[in-house]
DNA sequence: CATTATTGGTTTAATCATGCAACCATTCTT
DNA sequence: AAGAATGGTTGCATGATTAAACCAATAATG
């Protein structure tokens, strides 16, 4: 791939956050994570990934504060790799993810996977709004630039 | 690469969005576009990226239903990139990844670029909500899958 | 109207990331 | 103690990505 350009420099922080989860392979470890899963072996199984990029992956989420690395609760030596606080945060971009895909790329018959309120059962909604409640979409929103962005 | 492996059987609707615009350089072109570029060369010059591959991945864009290539709207016979409704219903996306790389990848002091309402000039918010109003964290909500799921 | 610059690519060669398979040390299970 | 599972590491082949050169068609300029 020849030097990926790390986006670090840049200002826009669309371009740093996937910087750090726009790869191939992070964002799926993460929505694995999301749903509970903690061990090497499990991301390993679920995804189908070789094991050394799994191996790279897993540091790199780590060494980027998404995941942390601890001792497996039920005793063992073994660690397990949990959601950071940070990692949490990542919840918002799974979600519009998976909305996305669920409203333009399955069939109208075809079954998916669905995210719901644990509590009601109820799904979930996904809004993006000013402070005065108006709902914003694209044309309604601006992005305002730092001098240095390019 | 080797035969990156594509997603589309996939059941999580995360993975088939990834499957589209899961690589290093489309969602930065979709974030581009949303930035109001629309030419081949602004493209390039924004991004830094191989011709080669910004022909690949504009040609994929399209065949997605992302982008679409209409005659150029000032006249000539050039043509341009314009995102479709469904690309615009990344907006979330964008949105979502933008708020998070705000919060965890900026230094306080540092100046980053922000969206905002165009009418209020306030910033927008993202929301996760139940159909009761109530706001939702990753705790809160439950991945339903279908059986096939893996 | 002839010349030059810009746009929007294609082609080619080199390079680096990725995937696969094999191997290994440590820890659990029986 | 033997075998299996865990959590990796290493090496090589593949091929995706890049930079650079090239090119045809259009737009701008004198």
């Amino acid at each position: 791939m020849v030097a990926r350009k790390s986006l670090k420099g840049d200002y826009c922080p669309s371009a740093r956050s996937l910087d750090v989860i726009g790869d191939w392979w992070s964002l799926l470890i993460v929505r694995d994570a999301f749903d509970g899963l903690t061990r090497f072996g499990e991301f390993q199984k679920s995804l189908g990934i070789a094991k050394n990029i799994l191996t790279e992956r897993l540091r790199t989420l780590v060494a980027s504060g998404i995941l942390e690395l601890a001792p497996a609760s039920e005793g063992g030596t073994r660690m397990e790799y949990r959601l950071t606080a940070m990692g949490k945060d990542l919840f918002p971009v799974m979600v519009a993810l998976r909305q996305f895909g669920e409203r333009h790329l399955f069939a109208p018959a075809e079954d998916h996977s669905l995210l719901v309120d644990r509590a009601t059962g109820q799904p979930v909604q996904l809004e993006i709004r000013a402070r005065d409640g108006r709902t914003i979409g694209p044309d309604e929103a601006l992005i305002l630039k730092v001098p240095e962005e390019k």
